[in-house]
DNA sequence: AATTTAATTTAGACATGACTAAAAAAATAT
DNA sequence: ATATTTTTTTAGTCATGTCTAAATTAAATT
């Protein structure tokens, strides 16, 4: 099987392909994985040995299928895991991370196949990311930026766009958790801060948050 | 923190110590990792530069009291993810234990103290090894090995002495599992292999087999 | 006590995955 | 179209953890 780094490069490249449709950068990868161009640079040519991924030099790399579905089964066994620390053993979803990516190196398809049905067979992270399925198969809802929203209009919040303790421990405060109400009441045009309506409370929302907060249309 | 190679040393020195009084010899850890003795003469040079085991050239190795401490703790780790396995994912005893290998070196003081909540606090391992709790303490019962009762002594099976796969899937086989009664019938002074009566059968064991099995004597 | 055998350590090498500094290629600006 | 900037790659180095082969030390035999 693969290393602990090689893992991470293709989750990496994984989470970075979905955003561009070219290839994916050095440096985008540098970035995400907060290492150096030239580190990226020696590791892409070993997986690209290893045929996970397509690599020519200054063209960016994109996953094979072969590389795709092991970055996809890397992802699931990371949400399964965050499901459990969530469900099973009382984490908050802003704590849930670091361990996660840890976890999700563990070598053991029986493992994941009984966390999963341990767990009911989860579809969604705690943070409303969809978990893929033993075959990789994506349930991708309709969802979109709270900034994208019109006067008026409302939805169910379904997931964020950061999961970084610090936002999620914000969200907290504010009461505002996935399967919560929210409708547009106010948008600002001098700042594009928003005043929604959560339950019964009015709460004033920089613009920075709404964009990072998935609704699902009514 | 430690390295999965560093924690591998640590945990096999500290399963060695509590056969020999004297210091556990390169060879021996050697064996037990299946590795070179000239790799264990590399790593114990630096687990003793971050003063986690003493070593004198030629002398062997003793863990000092903060090497054991981090190895007991491995130890623990290792044991309650095989309860979670066994209890939890419905895995047999005779699979947990190279999954608990990996998992045992997962960091978060968190993990360990939630998922030991979770499980009730147990207090042995599937195969009846004692976990130690937080501060390190160990709950160790009085136990014999099956070869050593003598005709018409009779104990509860309490723990294994070997944890391989074959083993234990050999005492899957035979219905001997932890806190069966077991009673010596015979004992053949030819091949010191015993008739033992358990529930209402009675067996032939060799003594390879008795060798390798405990019990609680009555 | 001298010799043989076994255990341990040293010396030098290699693979992995990272880095810095410099060179090369591509993209952008003038 | 040329010059500048940015991105990417290369070359060389380093730390970790392993190995083989040789040297050394300790233990066991005679």
């Amino acid at each position: 099987m693969f290393t602990f780094s090689e893992e991470n490069y293709l989750k990496a490249i994984y989470h970075l392909e979905i955003d561009v449709d070219k290839g994916v950068s050095t440096n985008a990868i540098a970035k995400k994985l907060d290492t150096k161009a030239s580190s990226v640079t020696d590791m892409i040519k070993k997986l690209s040995e290893k045929e996970l991924i397509v690599y020519k030099k200054y063209q960016g790399v994109t996953l094979t299928s072969f590389g795709k579905k092991t970055a996809v089964n890397i992802v699931r066994k990371h949400r399964l895991w965050e499901v459990f620390l969530v469900k099973k053993l009382n984490f908050s979803w802003d704590e849930v991370h670091d361990i996660a990516e840890q976890l999700e190196h563990i070598k053991s398809s029986k493992l994941i196949q009984q966390l999963d049905s341990f767990l009911g067979f989860p579809t969604h992270d705690p943070h409303g990311d969809p978990i893929p399925d033993k075959e990789g198969n994506l349930n991708v809802i309709e969802k979109r930026l709270l900034s994208t929203l019109l006067k008026n209009e409302s939805g169910i919040c379904v997931g964020v766009n950061d999961s970084s303790s610090d936002f999620l421990k914000f969200l907290d405060k504010k009461g505002i958790t996935l399967g919560k109400l929210i409708t547009v009441l106010e948008k600002e045009d001098f700042d594009d801060s928003l005043l929604i309506q959560i339950d019964q409370k009015k709460l004033s929302i920089s613009n920075k948050i709404a964009n990072n907060l998935y609704l699902q249309k009514q």
